[in-house]
DNA sequence: ACCGTGGTTAGCTTTC
DNA sequence: GAAAGCTAACCACGGT
């Protein structure tokens, strides 16, 4: 394996002139740049996010309390998620599926 | 302070039946209704992430590389916004703008 | 501040030649060494709670299971801690205290 | 399979009246039970081992540097560990146990 | 404006 | 090899 995956990661994101045949570099950069392209939409949520919550302050609502409030509906959802689960975990426990 | 804007809190999600004049109320719901679907695309996109990442390993690559190689790119970036805050800074101190 | 507390981190465990007089040293080690203590206790703990998953895996129970139980109760402690937090939180919004 | 072990699963902590011939119910239940205590104890520790960061922090040391050096203490104990496990392993190798 | 705290998120380890 | 749980780093917020 001459040529693996890993040959060219030292330049980790300058090369721009790669040789035609490196397929797997592309393919690498191709990853790459789709992670960092949805990282950024990420961070632009959080950034959103945030807006928000500075909003609501101004307008007078306190923001360490509606945090807590958004904590628990997460897990009211997480919960019942996972109670769901252990439902379906008891029917095949005992054979029913 | 009669109606505060904390007034409703405590039934942190379920109230759809909330009277009409409770102004404060139906605002704070709002703005975590809109909390919420953001967090739920964050969810979301970090769930492509691990997709993609998924993807590569099984095409061949390593992920802890790349996520290493992700890491150094991010603090690249990171090094050239404050480069150009720098910049900025220099220009306003010699009065250029 | 010739002397700073991070004077002697380099060698970071395998000095017992220290100089009387380089207290900070002493005092660090000595901080390194309570926690290292704790972190083994913690250590020694999971190995106990991870026994006990195989014990109660050799008699037949199925530890997935056990693990959710373990999760949701965990869960439910946590829930009626923030809802308290919350419930303090009103009462300080409303100014009750 | 009438009476499994899942059987009381389903009520996973508050039942207290747990019919006396129930065995696997009361089983399950003591396991839970420890792993619980234990669980707790855990988390104690971990407290305390904050505890001790943050005394150290303000004492004028590094916490970030300080737990570095706790990391590299447990890859020379688990370095030694593997090599006494290879010892033993030559040991037996060459029958001297 | 800075520090300290707490929460969130990501990485690593271990299990199945 | 995949999934889950645990641990540790990061970041953002609130308080001083």
């Amino acid at each position: 394996m001459a040529k693996t995956n890993m040959a060219r990661y030292e330049q980790y994101d300058q090369d721009t002139t790669q040789d035609a045949e490196n397929i797997s570099g592309k393919r690498l950069k191709s990853f790459l740049d789709r992670i960092e392209r949805l990282e950024e939409e990420k961070s632009g949520l959080s950034d959103d996010i945030k807006d928000i919550y500075a909003e609501a302050k101004s307008t007078g609502f306190d923001t360490k309390t509606m945090r807590k409030i958004m904590r628990l509906r997460k897990m009211d959802v997480e919960k019942r998620r996972e109670e769901e689960e252990l439902l379906e975990l008891y029917k095949s426990a005992i054979g029913l599926e």
